[in-house]
DNA sequence: GGATCCGTTGTAGCT
DNA sequence: AAGCTACAACGGATC
């Protein structure tokens, strides 16, 4: 009997997925057991809520999709990679093994590849396939090793490397479509209790608490629910059915909420923690977009959702090609900035949102909550923690993000925090301070229009005039009496001086590049 | 080879 | 409301 399993790790989905074209291809398989694996206690232990929740509801989506569609079993396991897959070869009664996985440029998941490559060395009977361009549209290991290739610096950069791969560029480039979806899963009819043995099946038990495991992680606030099913009706919703809107997007000018000022919808796509879980195709969301822009004028890179998509490429290219890309040392593409040593109790004034900046303490509370951030939220918090006020190295707010976000993605959180602290080679000259008390009229306004933003996740500000919002230790006496909230006391006062530490940071910026001539 | 331009999205204050 | 200017001024590419 010939077996494929198809681990599914970061393509939580079955639309466009190649690996079930690949098998379909070939033809010839008895049966095809799709798994994920997660490490239950690792995972706990790792991030909080909001990413795991996330990432059972995506996997049990997936199940049922499966199941209806296919009438596959998705099996599920916890454990670490190798330990799993070490008892799936050895349980599994067959002559012969394919397993096939997603391409991923994060150096844990390519350890474990050469795990697994290391256990089916000397087995004739089992082989590996890692697929190539699963969840990007570039396929990153060819690109990379071409010889046209030298690291990106800026979007030009990036369509001339469309241009060489897709072809030249006329109003969009030529890549390729999804893929049509399969016909047919093989499954020999007989339950995974007779395929697999006794010492196996007591690890799928995983499965059977899955449900109620996400009952224990989910909040009240479920900001975006996980999954396939919920990634496809979004982008049905928010793109297919809206050409204008696609046409029109343009990054600067998206808030954190949307037209009505919902501070639980956001004005971008909300698509973000589905291509990070793999619940929705890259190459989808640009067909749609694509779709979208032939129907006439549109916005164009950097700031169009095409732009987006391909600055998400640019991180996976850089991910794989700068050496150490998540660290300050060794890395390439990361400035030498003597930042402060760890200050425990300024980041966790500013992980917790107590800095005494609405704005700020808005954004993290959300962040906090949900698990999610609007991109110009991203950047604001980033800069003050570093260049910006408090002055401390990127990687602590790094890990930050990486352990609450849900749609964190190990190439792009490490890239917009290298860009946004000031250290990479693209271009962000360090002196564009962010304000973090933006009057009307400036990049983040939105948010400030009524303030519902800061009022909704500061609720001690909730009766504090607009005149006052961003910066409320300059209110009266009188003011915060009548508003409910006095400075000092409902709300701390600003944990900085932020024309003083702006000034001493710009200083001290520019001295650490001085150093370094 | 020095000047100039430009880079995904700055801010404040003025008209 | 939108556009201008000053602020302070990087660094690589291009002219």
């Amino acid at each position: 009997m010939k077996i494929a399993i198809v681990w599914l790790r970061n393509n939580l989905r079955i639309h466009d997925n190649p690996i079930f074209n690949i098998i379909e291809e070939i033809g010839d398989f008895d049966h095809v057991i799709p798994i994920c694996i997660v490490n239950k206690e690792k995972l706990e232990k790792t991030y909080t809520h909001n990413r795991i929740r996330f990432l059972y509801q995506s996997i049990l989506d997936l199940k049922t999709t499966f199941k209806s569609k296919y009438n596959v079993n998705l099996l599920s396991f916890s454990g670490s990679v190798i330990e799993i897959f070490s008892l799936l070869i050895s349980s599994l009664k067959s002559d012969s093994i394919e397993i096939y996985c997603d391409y991923c440029t994060r150096p844990e998941t390519i350890s474990e590849n050469l795990e697994i490559k290391d256990l089916i060395h000397d087995m004739n009977d089992v082989n590996f396939t890692i697929v190539d361009a699963v969840n990007t549209i570039l396929n990153i290991e060819e690109v990379i090793s071409s010889d046209y290739y030298s690291n990106p610096k800026s979007m030009k950069d990036m369509q001339h490397i469309f241009e060489k791969t897709f072809g030249k560029y006329l109003d969009f480039f030529n890549v390729p479509k999804p893929l049509t979806p399969v016909i047919n899963i093989p499954q020999i009819n007989m339950s995974v209790k007779n395929l697999l043995d006794e010492k196996l099946f007591e690890f799928l038990m995983s499965d059977i608490i899955l449900k109620g495991e996400i009952k224990k992680f989910s909040t009240t606030v479920d900001y975006f629910p996980g999954g396939e099913t919920e990634a496809l009706s979004r982008l049905r919703q928010k793109i297919t059915e809206n050409p204008d809107y696609v046409n029109n997007f343009s990054k600067p000018s998206t808030y954190s909420t949307n037209e009505n000022q919902n501070p639980l919808e956001p004005s971008t796509t909300g698509l973000s923690p589905y291509l990070s879980n793999g619940c929705l195709s890259p190459r989808l969301l640009w067909q749609e977009c694509v779709n979208a822009n032939k129907k006439g004028e549109h916005t164009k890179p950097p700031v169009s959702l095409i732009g987006q998509l391909m600055f998400r490429e640019m991180f996976y290219l850089l991910s794989r090609s700068v050496d150490n890309w998540d660290s300050d040392i060794g890395n390439s593409n990361c400035k030498y900035i003597e930042w402060d040593e760890y200050n425990e109790e300024k980041i966790t004034l500013w992980e917790e949102g107590k800095t005494g900046f609405p704005l700020i303490d808005a954004m993290m509370r959300q962040l906090e909550v949900t698990g999610w951030m609007h991109h110009l939220g991203r950047h604001a918090v980033s800069c003050f923690l570093t260049r910006g006020q408090l002055w401390q190295n990127w990687k602590y707010g790094r890990e930050v993000f990486d352990r609450k976000l849900i749609d964190s993605d190990w190439a792009v959180n490490n890239g917009n925090w290298l860009w946004l602290a000031g250290v990479a080679p693209f271009s962000m000259p360090y002196y564009r301070i962010y304000n973090p008390c933006p009057s009307a009229g400036t990049s983040l306004n939105v948010e400030t229009k009524e303030a519902k933003f800061i009022r909704h996740w500061v609720p001690e500000l909730r009766n504090f005039p607009s005149k006052y919002i961003f910066e409320p230790h300059l209110a009266p006496e009188q003011i915060q009496n009548d508003s409910g909230c006095i400075i000092g006391k409902d709300y701390p006062f600003p944990m900085v001086d932020r024309k003083i530490s702006r000034k001493e940071n710009l200083a001290k910026f520019k001295e650490s590049l001085n150093r370094q001539k």
